[in-house]
DNA sequence: AAGTGGTCTAGACCACCTG
DNA sequence: AGGTGGTCTAGACCACTTA
């Protein structure tokens, strides 16, 4: 068989198979090894809801009859799906799409740890939320038209009751259409799951920008510190399927009782 | 083939092979996937230094009959080890131990990027390099004994002639016999390079801990900021093979006109 | 018992690099 | 031309899960 297979006919295989269109009705990803080119077109499904969140996907068998190529090959595209914590794969029940709306998954993408004690769960308390229109670093980050409608949340995370994390957080009011105060209170749960389960917004990866800051007046009142305390700013992107920004999000850090947690290789 | 194979024997293989002594005249692993037993031996040859960075493994075909298993097995802890960063495989040419005495890897570690512009290089100027025994902090974090020889290295980064770093790297003493002030002005490259190259130290891995905190008067001073000015405090504890810990390293950055950047996933 | 993913093997052809 | 890693296939057996 080919290393690289084009879009049609090879030698053992009898009959051409253009790849992107007869095999799974879908369009042709660019030329690349088969199984990255699986890897695209499993991208693409997932990025359509053909599985949700939780759900299993097909099979390895049924999904090398459907792509027409062989296990292994889909295994490398799932493998590879794995890794980037796509896809969530358990011996004996099957291949299931990554969720994040578990309970204990409380925080995605928040690498906060206390000094002293176990990492406990934090209480939340929303602040504000508005509708405007995007700014032109706003529109940048998150892949908008200048102008275009956002969501400012802005939320506190409290431990033990004294403030720790200050967030104000952008979202594109056309993704997030129905999001309220009132259902954010009422979500039991971390709030990329309330993301996942009632926008279909699922959150892959993040890009974050870290600088130590002096506290404005406004929000070391907010923080419980005095104003010029250093803090930890945050500035975050996250991405969904195919690399789209879909949040933008500044957070002031304390870090008298946390730090930041970073694994590097 | 068995999926887990034991200590010996197997139906297909005719004779009788302790993978651990016979094949490879090494310690036995303990019981794991034979891919991961693999990863295993050639991690533990590696730390002894049978290949050294910059030089090439045995080719496949060669490492399989060394551990009398299939190419496909060997290729299977060979990716492991490249996706850990460990080794690298260029194709045609062969797989190689993968080195950080290059000049283009010039910050191993540092995630700090300037706010305008491409990320040049720093110069360094060395403050200090004392030697001193470990108090319990130190001893805990190096996994040496209380009292045990250290290094103690101050030294500065600077971008454009502005200060931007300072740290304070502690070593074990056991490890880099030999490191003079004079030999760190000399060497050419990155620092994490001339442990390499001159102590054989890999570094494979790091934690971190990350803080803003409020620059303190002696600290301002060389960083050129003003007292209580927020710095962002790094500490690292960086590992080399088998996740030994080898250097603690407390660094305050000014990021005033850079900023630490991060990945999640 | 049947179905799932996990491991292991064997062999083929490919792209890339070097002599 | 010959060696290297990269891709793809086919088939076997295993461990785990569910019914």
């Amino acid at each position: 068989m080919d290393a690289h297979r084009r879009l049609c006919c090879n030698r053992r295989m009898p009959a051409v198979r253009p790849l992107s269109t007869e095999a799974a009705g879908e369009a042709a990803p660019a030329f690349s090894p088969l199984y990255q080119q699986i890897k695209g077109l499993l991208t693409r499904s997932l990025s359509l809801s053909e599985w949700k969140p939780g759900e299993a996907l097909p099979s390895e068998p049924e999904l090398a009859q459907r792509f027409k190529v062989s296990q292994g090959t889909v295994r490398k595209a799932l493998d590879a799906l794995t890794a980037d914590g796509v896809l969530v794969r358990r011996q004996g029940k099957g291949t299931f799409v990554a969720t994040h709306a578990e309970a204990q998954v409380q925080y995605r993408f928040l690498r906060l740890m206390p000094d002293a004690g176990p990492r406990e769960a934090m209480q939340r308390r929303f602040l504000e939320l508005k509708r405007l229109r995007a700014g032109a670093d706003v529109a940048r980050a998150l892949d908008l038209k200048s102008g275009d409608g956002v969501l400012l949340l802005r939320r506190l995370l409290l431990s033990g009751g004294a403030p720790v994390v200050l967030d104000d957080i952008w979202l594109p009011a056309r993704l997030f259409k129905g999001l309220t105060a009132e259902r954010l209170e009422a979500y039991r749960g971390p709030m990329y799951g309330m993301f996942e389960a009632e926008f279909g917004v699922q959150m892959i990866r993040a890009e974050e920008q870290i600088r130590a800051i002096a506290a404005a007046e406004a929000e070391a009142a907010v923080l419980g510190v005095a104003p010029g305390a250093p803090l930890l700013q945050v500035e975050r992107r996250s991405f969904t399927y195919a690399d789209r920004p879909v949040e933008l999000r500044r957070g002031l850090y304390r870090t008298d009782a946390h730090y930041y947690r970073n694994e590097l290789s």
